[in-house]
RNA sequence: GGUGAUGUAGCUCAGGUGGUUAGAGCGCAGGAUUCAUAAUCCUGAGGUCGAGAGUUCAAGUCUCUCCAUCACCA
């Protein structure tokens, strides 16, 4: 039995969690339910990311502390994620006891190590609100073609890119005044020293080939040290014996998928080492988006191993969405949050769904076309999969008082053949979870599932049921609802990573409490309860209503 | 500007190491069926595989150039 650390990269506690960020969430939550269904023991922890200046500005502005923004701000993704079925074991927060004790000491290590240095460099500042400027804060008109409004790093009228330096009257977005240049000192991790470590680190296929590639671009530019430290006011951990200064939000981030669960682990009776130790046996897996595996490849193992930690074993990384093939965008209403979706289109199962139908293990952007996404969902879910039930059971509750025939008395050679084919999927379906190539496995599941349509029509129960022998158990009739409704519940089985909540019910249907391991597709079922409708379609309406409630103009 | 990725039927996507008439689902057309939330089953139409050139007996698959989209970097 492995034993697995799973982590989804933290989402920032300035804002409302998106279906952008949901890719994430539903692939790691996906991958952790097939391993504990697998029988592995899996953790999945998280953590809201808190600190830095954006929250600091944003509590500001609503005129509330740090703390109570960043609590708010928790309830409300602890509860999205909740309803779409993200099941973390630890839904912590960076802005914890745990963390700021971990980062202090693993800072303390580094410097121990001699991978902490420190200089004076030259910052923007605003003297206005007394305090040094992020570079997204600074704006000023592009050095190259004069335009206005521009941010600090790049003109987004002629592409040029450049420092907040270069920029032409450049203003602080906070107070509209200029800011000043002053001087401070900076902490630094140097991980200018860490390539050969890194280069060892990535040998063992610990990132997919494309990350890799990026890797060794970057490597082939040479590693910059990194700039850890900003100055107050700043809402954050402060460093040991550096009044004033404080870990930048990067540093503390990461950490916080140790805090997690090291909280966790205190309050179910885990050993921490075991899964952070340098000579730790488990598996350590982090998903993250392609935006984040600058922080994740190289800061984050580089920084690990000098603080004598482990490294992680796995960094899966999968791209951006898009919606309709294009950008998420407020003005036409595709940056959708999770609170819209939750209320317009309601059931998570078709999100979770339509993903699954379109991840892989690649870092490709990955599209939410939403005609495709209704026709699909409605096709796939309802007309095919849902169908099966729908089309068999009241047979069974009519004629055969809600029983099944046993496994052992069915006969026919199409039934045993269909049976057969559906178990041996497994292997292969597990295969497919185990690599992440979900929208494969969807594939194959709906092939069996057209395979029990096939079955279905070619052998006409409802032709049956008009002649009197068939009305009795064990007669032909009986065997074809039973072999679909055994089909079913073991088709049922192998999405239930996918569906959770759809599962469940279903799983109710044959009188069961979950399906919790892929081991139950062996049982044998003899029962079913009254059918009831599983799930609604999709109406286009609610789509509509969900562009609209999105569109800011 | 540099690096990398992507571009295959109306839509969403599959297509190891080049090899018979390029595949799937949806959509569309025709048929069957009525058990089922107008769902299901069968048949069919539909593609100069972004453009051009090259290597080869043979290229969606290799090479080069170009175009478009996206990301990263300076």
């Amino acid at each position: 039995m492995r034993k697995l650390l799973v982590t989804s990269a933290l989402p920032y506690a300035n804002g409302s969690i998106h279906l952008g960020h949901l890719v994430e969430y539903i692939q790691t939550d996906i991958w952790v339910r097939f391993q504990k269904m697998s029988g592995n023991e899996t953790y999945y922890i998280c953590a809201d990311d808190t600190h830095g200046t954006p929250i600091m500005l944003k509590a500001e502005e609503e005129n509330i502390s740090p703390d109570d923004l960043v609590n708010k701000v928790h309830d409300e993704h602890a509860n999205d994620f909740k309803e779409f079925n993200v099941n973390f074991d630890h839904f912590y927060s960076t802005n914890s006891p745990e963390n700021k004790k971990l980062s202090e000491s693993i800072y303390n290590t580094l410097k121990e190590n001699n991978k902490i240095s420190s200089k004076e460099i030259d910052q923007f500042y605003d003297e206005s609100k007394a305090m040094f400027l992020p570079d997204r804060f600074i704006k000023g008109s592009c050095p190259k073609c004069e335009a206005e409004d521009q941010y600090g790093d790049s003109c987004e009228k002629c592409g040029a890119t450049y420092s907040p330096t270069e920029l032409k009257n450049p203003y602080s977005v906070l107070s509209g005044t200029e800011p000043i240049r002053k001087k401070t000192l900076h902490y630094f991790f140097k991980l200018s020293e860490c390539e050969e470590f890194l280069k060892e680190w990535i040998k063992n296929e610990t990132l997919q080939p494309e990350a890799e590639n990026k890797l060794k671009e970057w490597f082939d530019m040479g590693l910059q040290d990194w700039d850890i430290s900003r100055d107050a006011p700043y809402f954050g951990f402060e460093i040991p014996d550096a009044p004033g200064k404080y870990f930048y939000v990067w540093l503390d981030a990461p950490i916080g998928y140790m805090a997690s669960f090291k909280k966790f682990a205190q309050m179910n009776n885990l050993s921490f080492d075991e899964f952070w130790s340098k000579d730790s046996t488990a598996e350590l897996i982090h998903f993250i988006g392609k935006d984040i595996l600058y922080f994740h490849a190289l800061f984050w193992p580089a920084t690990l191993n000098y603080a004598n930690y482990r490294t992680p074993s796995k960094i899966f990384t999968h791209g951006f969405l898009t919606v309709n093939g294009e950008k998420m965008s407020k003005s036409r209403g595709t940056f959708i949050t999770a609170r819209s979706y939750l209320d317009h289109i309601k059931d998570p199962n078709f999100l979770r769904y339509y993903y699954a139908t379109k991840l892989n293990s690649s870092m490709e952007d990955l599209d939410l076309n939403l005609d495709d996404f209704v026709a699909k969902n409605n096709s796939d879910l309802i007309g095919k999969f849902i169908n099966i039930p729908s089309r068999t059971s009241g047979f069974v509750s009519k004629f055969f008082n809600f029983e099944l025939m046993p496994l052992a008395s069915i006969k026919s050679k199409d039934a045993l053949a269909l049976l057969e084919k559906i178990k041996e999927s497994k292997k292969i379906i597990e295969t497919y979870y185990e690599a992440r190539e979900f929208s494969k496995l969807v594939k194959v599941i709906m092939q069996l599932v057209e395979n029990v349509n096939e079955y279905i029509s070619k052998t006409e129960p409802w032709k049956l049921s008009k002649d009197e022998v068939q009305l009795k158990s064990n007669s032909s009739l009986h065997e074809i609802c039973s072999v679909c409704l055994k089909s079913f519940r073991m088709i049922s089985i192998f999405l239930s990573p996918i569906i959770p909540s759809l599962s469940e019910k279903i799983a109710m249907f044959y009188g069961e409490a979950s399906f919790n391991s892929f081991a139950l597709i062996e049982g044998d079922i003899l029962k079913i309860e009254p059918y009831k409708h599983l799930l609604k379609r999709i109406e286009q309406e609610s789509i509509d209503l969900m562009l609209s409630s999105n569109k800011e103009s």
